[in-house]
DNA sequence: TGGCCTCTAATGGTCGGATAATTCTATACT
DNA sequence: AGTATAGAATTATCCGACCATTAGAGGCCA
């Protein structure tokens, strides 16, 4: 019963508590509604000071998970208060939350940003943006038959394209993608999907940025993410949404 | 000496003092890489105690605005490391600040999302969330000599848009569309101009998404934008960016 | 009976002093 | 000159106390 304590030795005790706490939330072990431990219970649960836990419970009120009220306690806010856009939130969240009706929202947002994204970089990227996204490719060119490495250099390529497109706001999704394609990895594990058949359209990004060409490469871009949309959307059939 | 305290008397301690950081920060006041007075000094000039200042900093922290070291201090990171799709801190960013390269990927951002989310709704849009656009646009039909009114409506419109797109993402910029609108109201003020000629494009946004035609009210959409766009482009003249 | 008021206690909010951990800086040593 | 050690400044954490707010119990009155 000594102290659980940060298991990576490394990390602050409040950022482990708000680890903690945030999955436990994104995994809907604590549902919205719900009423979370008082201060005392916690400081117990993590073995840690009022003030640790305190500081936690601001990141994650912050961040629009909970909420705390004078003598009612600190309840779980419903999810559509949540900051889905936050990364860390984003990376919270299980495997079955994100199963349920999340994965299409999210795969239609990456379909917003990503080509508009590559069309703004085929105008603007440095010779140095261009030289990230084709080492990129060429490592992914260099991997179809490694599924993980094929994954490293596939989310670099992406990050590549979004970082050269320079738009302050836009730039600010890499985190967003890097855990939809943490997620999309898993699923194409179980899957088992050949990733050849995606390299055209990759290539097509790639060639349009450096032309210049920029409806070339919003549509590339498109139909690059709409394959891998196409081939794992069956992996969650079904959660209905009106009118869909 | 007087407290600076909370000036609305609602807020709690620590709210009061994130907000005045954070504008402190946004507003170029403390800029990336100074340091941050240490704890005693905050404490003293919030007249706080180091529970709240410290919360406050870690609510900070995680919004990407400053960095703590022991030893060291507390800096101010630099802006490509802010969380500028947290509302929050896009709403205490200057108008100085926003000025510098800032609308323009603000007018972007816009441009590539309100566009999808009003496809989005052209499919997807209940009677009530029609219902919440009719009213808004209406609302806008009224008030067209009355730049306040008008903008309370439009910002509404907008709004009702977004949340009729029924994707849990995209609904999320609903908080900065609302500072991106609050921001060019304030330059609307000093234009002057006249609010009427983006009606036509408005209402055919409201009619394509009452028809289902998605394509149409992507455009109008986008012709919405383009609009306000063009008429304040000028504003913030010639804060270049490469191959603009 | 039913609605309104008061009072209480539970809970989060704030406080400030002490100690630990970290690491920059200066000094001493080889 | 370079390296190792000691010191100091600053944040990180802990602690225990008190304050502020308010849900809910219970009483009061119509």
């Amino acid at each position: 019963m000594k102290t659980p304590d940060n298991k990576s030795g490394k990390k602050r005790i409040h950022a482990t508590i708000v680890e903690g706490l945030g999955k436990e939330i994104g995994s809907g072990n604590l549902a919205p509604g719900d009423k979370l431990p008082n201060d005392a219970e916690l400081n117990a649960r993590f073995s840690a000071s009022r003030t640790a836990v305190r500081e936690a419970l601001k990141v994650l009120t912050s961040k629009g998970l909970i909420e705390a009220r004078q003598r009612a306690g600190t309840f779980v806010r419903p999810r559509e208060d949540w900051d889905l856009l936050d990364p860390e939130v984003l990376s919270w969240l299980s495997r079955d939350i994100i199963g349920d009706g999340l994965y299409e929202d999210l795969l239609e947002l990456r379909d917003i940003v990503e080509p508009a994204a590559a069309g703004f970089a085929a105008r603007r990227a440095t010779d140095q943006d261009f030289q990230a996204i084709e080492e990129a490719y060429l490592r992914m060119d260099a991997s179809v038959d490694d599924l993980e490495n094929w994954y490293t250099a596939d989310r670099d390529f992406h990050l590549a394209v979004l970082n050269a497109c320079h738009n302050q706001f836009l730039v600010r999704f890499a985190g967003i993608i890097r855990v939809i394609l943490s997620v999309t990895l898993d699923l194409q594990k179980e899957v088992r999907i050949d990733v050849s058949i995606g390299m055209p359209a990759h290539r097509a990004v790639y060639e349009c940025i450096r032309d210049r060409d920029r409806k070339g490469a919003e549509r590339a871009m498109r139909t690059t993410i709409g394959r891998g949309r196409k081939t794992l959307r069956e992996r969650f059939a079904g959660r209905g949404r009106p009118n869909a």
